[in-house]
RNA sequence: GGUCGCGUACCCAAGUGGCCUAAGGGAACGGAUUGCAAAUCCGUGAUUCGUGGGUUCAAAUCCCACCGCGACCUCCA
């Protein structure tokens, strides 16, 4: 069964396939900063790139899938691209020392703010703590192979060759101010990726390229490999001077190490298209020589929260761990985050997080059904179950560039069928359209000491309850359960007795 | 200002020329169930696809205009 993908690079809808069917896809993901906590709009890419990951191995791909972990501090404002503004992890650092005076630090978290490498780490695990919750598999493998998600600060000498390699080349120049910059008239193909060739960009130059950083450069477009500052905060020897490096090259270098100089599959944001990805082809092709860097561009686009552009001042902002402290589980923001399509804008809202809360507790009761059916011996049923079908659907929808919405829809109308088929093979079924939407492992809302506290406190408000029940005093009863829905806590009274979870 | 994308029921969302008098989920409503609820199960739900034109035997799907939203061009997933 063949998978379809739209590759930004050709604006088009192309068949994915690799030149020798048991070789590992080489894919590559753009992954977070971490001057700050990583927020639901770059986890929906980055969930979208894992999503992708899983079903290319749904379909029989091995996947080598490298995410980076940016740790470099980039600057504030990037004039024209040449560095300007301030360090993004001094910018971190103060916030952290605020913090840190007004008692606000997270709880066990010692950090020294002047310290940018230690600030870096700081928001790195706890990046990876939120990515493994969500089931990124990338940030799980992390674990093992460390490898697979690197940091730019510990690959600075492969970023250094990469420079020297464009500047023996004749695509990278020296200029008056020290700094090294890429040449954008020396890689025709500039452009290709984003629309964005040199003649378009002179359209849109008008008044914001600071005249200073300009007169030096060969080309408006041209952009910073390496800039010399011995002031820098992070900063490495190199052959033109201690400085730091060019805000593209990472990728491009970090790619190369792990994957080579040509890849199958890149990923990122819809913003990354230009400049970032644009100036990544342009520096690893001209580097290497080869044509292509990467045969298929998958951008995902941004996401709105209630129907508005997320902002901090619209208070419409989260990160994945203030849902979590809310009692979201991880797997119902995962769902919410990935089942909209990846090229349409998605609108994230609360509603939507409990209608996908609903859904996925309806599959996983579907799911202990089958295993408990599957548990005992039952006749082998010759035809195939609702699941077993509903996961061709499932597939095929999957490998129609990432349909989920039509892959979700299968999976519901299997549920709404008679059980029937093997139970074993049904169970594997649903497994398998799990191993994509990755939810039944984390359907459960994070442990933390406020929900202890919140969980002994609803224990004894049951146990009043309880009370009343028995001596049938209605009043009581119902009186302890709006206290309860004020707690927001829903309960469920059934044969085993009364469950309760937290409303979202 | 330039370039590009989108607009389907109360909400999320599939469908991109005939199988569409438009999937799937949620909400709502009616019923079963319950001490009452919740959950669960059964049922109801767009003659219509932003607006106005056009092409066609046939349009949500193609073309034009307008309105609205968004992205990129500049740090951003």
């Amino acid at each position: 069964m063949p998978i379809r993908l739209y590759n930004t690079l050709t604006r088009s809808m192309e068949e994915f396939a690799m030149a020798a069917p048991d070789a590992p896809v080489r894919f590559y993901s753009c992954g977070p900063t971490v001057y700050d906590d990583a927020h639901i709009g770059n986890f929906r890419s980055f969930l979208n790139a894992d999503v992708l990951r899983r079903a290319l191995e749904l379909h029989g791909f091995r996947v080598k899938h490298v995410m980076n972990i940016t740790d470099v501090g980039h600057m504030t404002e990037d004039d024209s691209a040449d560095g300007g503004g301030e360090d993004k992890m001094a910018v971190a650092g103060r916030r952290i020392a605020e913090a840190k005076k007004a008692g606000k630090l997270p709880a066990g978290a010692e950090i020294d703010p002047t310290d940018p490498y230690a600030i870096a780490e700081f928001y790195a695990q706890r990046f990876l703590e939120d990515a493994r919750h969500l089931g990124l598999k990338v940030a799980i493998e992390e674990r093992t192979h460390p490898e697979l998600m690197p940091r730019p600060t510990r690959c600075v000498p492969q970023m250094i060759a990469l420079v020297e390699q464009l500047v023996a080349r004749g695509h990278a120049y020296i200029a008056a101010d020290g700094v090294v910059y890429f040449s954008v008239q020396s890689y025709p193909a500039y452009g290709r990726l984003s629309g964005n060739t040199l003649d378009n960009l002179r359209e849109g130059e008008g008044g914001r390229i600071s005249a200073a950083h300009q007169a030096v450069k060969r080309h408006p477009a041209d952009f910073m490999l390496w800039k010399p500052d011995p002031s820098h905060l992070m900063r490495w020897p190199s052959p033109w001077g201690e400085g730091y490096p060019g805000w593209h090259l990472e990728c491009s270098a970090m790619a190369r190490m792990l994957l080579g100089d040509e890849i199958d599959l890149h990923s990122g944001g819809e913003d990354n298209i230009f400049p970032h990805h644009e100036c990544e082809v342009a520096q690893s092709c001209c580097a290497s020589g080869h044509h292509v860097f990467s045969r298929f561009w998958f951008h995902t686009r941004h996401l709105q929260v209630e129907g508005e552009k997320m902002s901090k001042s619209k208070g419409n902002f989260f990160t994945a761990r203030d849902l979590f402290a809310k009692g979201v589980t991880p797997a119902a923001l995962r769902l919410e985050l990935v089942r909209t399509h990846y090229r349409t804008n998605s609108n994230f809202t609360m509603q939507g997080l409990r209608d996908c809360q609903r859904m996925i507790d309806r599959w996983a009761a579907a799911r202990a059904a089958l295993a408990e059916r599957a548990a005992s011996p039952s006749p082998n049923a010759a035809q195939h179950g609702p699941f077993e079908r509903a996961l061709v659907e499932f597939k095929d929808a999957v490998g129609d560039d990432l349909n989920l919405a039509r892959a979700i829809a299968a999976l519901n109308t299997a549920i709404g069928e008679e059980p029937a088929g093997d139970a074993k093979a049904e169970l594997a079924a649903l497994d398998a359209m799990d191993s994509v939407l990755g939810v039944f492992e984390r359907n459960a809302p994070l442990a933390s000491d406020a929900a202890d506290d919140l969980a002994a406190k609803v224990e004894a408000l049951l146990e009043r309850r309880r009370a009343a029940r028995a001596a049938k005093d209605w009043a009581e009863s119902d009186r302890v359960r709006d206290e309860l829905t004020a707690l927001g806590v829903r309960i469920k009274d059934g044969p085993q007795g009364t469950t309760w979870e937290r409303a979202v």
